[in-house]
DNA sequence: GGCAAGGTTGAGCACCGTGCTCAACGCCGG
DNA sequence: CCGGCGTTGAGCACGGTGCTCAACCTTGCC
């Protein structure tokens, strides 16, 4: 089922490990002809398991160093006002509709922990909010990656 | 303190809006001259601002449609052992250290419920898992971005 | 007021990767 | 046995890259 086979996923490991690739030289070193790597890639992102190229900006190069994770319950009436309360606040850079006795797991970033507390009064203070519980990150221990996917899927 | 000023912040929006975007195109849409663009983008990426783009890969496409969230609380006394365990699950793609009663959330995926059932058992045989909670991700709200932090900063 | 420094700009340069087309080859299934 | 599909090699025009240089304008400082 999954749309893509051995190679496709030794091409996406071989452009996570070097995301400036070029077409040239990944069918060099997977000893592929350029051709093939490119209609590979051309299906892979047509498909749509290939994203566009995400040119990822440290929050904290702009002035938000601090990470929270800030669970909500919200009232199931106004659900849609709701999370779109949330998600426009600038300092929300993402939002999870989840099971469980949270409704929603927003990622919050913040200058320090005073603008923290007052990111977290805007959140509580979007109309339908019920509960938020705020944890602060304190580390990044596993840096997201699907490579020990891609990897199974290399070996078939 | 921002090491991006406005001009940074604008040649970072553009090329979210188009991550394909030329150095070329950039200088036109927003009438810098090429050596601009290229000199700050060049002090971007040094200052590690601006990370190595990132090509995304969806997990979906890979044969894994489901994320969930697990929450765990582990022995204090093995900490190091006990987050590489995790880590080294291929199903788990992040991995984030948090203040609160759990101690760390992990990002999960799997092939379905049945599949996630087994990844949460893997999870909780790593040495030093006390605890676990896992909530289902029912759908991204809001996809992480960063682009309301550039548009502030854009501003100035 | 004048001076030096840094960022911006325009120009020019050689190099290389791109996206595409074409034809030929090999493999597998009908 | 034959048709289709993916792979491969070749070739081609186009354009972006990374770099250098010199000139300019601003900013801050003496």
């Amino acid at each position: 089922m999954p749309s893509v086979d051995t190679t496709d996923a030794r091409i996406l490991l071989a452009l996570d490990d070097d995301p400036d690739a070029t077409v040239l030289g990944l069918a060099g070193t997977l000893g592929l002809a350029r051709n093939t790597v490119h209609a590979r890639l051309r299906r892979l992102r047509e498909s749509g398991a290939l994203g566009a190229p995400s040119r990822r900006v440290d929050p904290a190069a702009l002035g938000y160093p601090l990470l929270a994770l800030v669970t909500l319950s919200i009232s199931q009436s106004q659900t849609a006002e709701t999370t779109a309360g949330i998600a426009g606040i600038p300092e929300v850079v993402e939002v999870l509709a989840t099971t469980g006795d949270g409704d929603l797991l927003a990622r919050v970033v913040a200058r320090d922990t005073r603008d923290l507390h007052r990111v977290g009064n805007l959140v509580l203070a979007v109309p339908g909010v019920l509960r938020s519980s705020t944890v602060i990150v304190l580390e990044e221990v596993l840096p997201a990656t699907v490579v020990p996917l891609l990897q199974r899927a290399a070996r078939g």
